[in-house]
DNA sequence: ATATAAATTAGAATAACTCTAAACTAACTG
DNA sequence: CAGTTAGTTTAGAGTTATTCTAATTTATAT
């Protein structure tokens, strides 16, 4: 159970950041274990509960630099906050509009035909379905 | 060319609105004409424009009052604004990441099949695909 | 006309971020 | 190692879209 951070730190290495404490525990938290869809404020207060002293700025930070590294996807599906995803590779989303919960469509329940291509002059940069529920009576 | 209100008159009342001089006024901008695709600021923006004076508040009161009686429909594509549709019915959309330009993909080019059901304890209340493209180099 | 409920508004408040600039630290170099 | 430097973190201030509040105005019904 131990020799926790080996893996986590390579992923950080091979994404050009250096493996530090504070991206050392939110990138546990994010890689070790499932898929995750979380916000920023969430991931905060959980690497505060683990408690590792991580101010907002740095989760904001190192969200963002996840991102642009390819270890995390944005999904943009609420207009007040952004969620991001650990599953980076192409897949579509239940939205719960009441409770804010996100989570994937089993892949091959879904899928989009007849992909229109991009506007002349336009380059194609993603295709996201987001399936609308709600929970509330 | 003119009794320019009674359309949109109707239309208000039917939603159940009273027809208010700012409310003809944005229902004018929004409902005369094509399909639109708006952000509060630029619907406040064109109202100012047409020379009657409606707040911010009130866009955004009457955009969200819209929504709620099916006059209009949000659609959400960028964690930073909110866009809102005249086009109620289902279509999907194209969205310019780098110039924020929101619009349909001509129905029939594409089509999502074999639809998920909704988590148990849900109902369905929407789906949206939203491709997404690049104009930028 | 009056009354009443609904609507509008200015400006304050909120919430989710983003920025700044100073303090810290990882990694390199000799 | 010790010294240097570039990258990182952080508190707190700033920004921006949006919402709220409470006072004023207006639409509609009688
Ligand atoms: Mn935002
Ligand atoms: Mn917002
Ligand atoms: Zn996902
Ligand atoms: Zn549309």
């Amino acid at each position: 159970m131990d020799r926790p951070y080996t893996g986590v730190i390579e992923r950080l290495k091979n994404a050009g950041l250096r493996p530090t404490r504070q991206r050392l525990a939110l990138a546990k938290l994010l890689f070790d274990g499932g898929d995750r869809h979380i916000t920023a404020e969430t991931l905060h207060a959980e690497v505060l509960a683990a408690n590792v002293r991580v101010s907002l700025a740095t989760v904001y930070n190192a969200l963002h630099q996840f991102t642009r590294s390819g270890l995390l996807r944005e999904v943009v599906v609420d207009s007040s906050r952004a969620y991001f995803d650990t599953n980076t590779s192409g897949h579509h989303h239940f939205f719960d509009e009441d409770t804010g919960d996100l989570s994937d469509i089993p892949d091959g329940e879904i899928s989009v035909s007849s992909l229109p291509g991009a506007p002349a002059g336009k380059v194609l940069s993603g295709v996201e379905v987001v399936v609308r529920v709600r929970s509330q009576q």
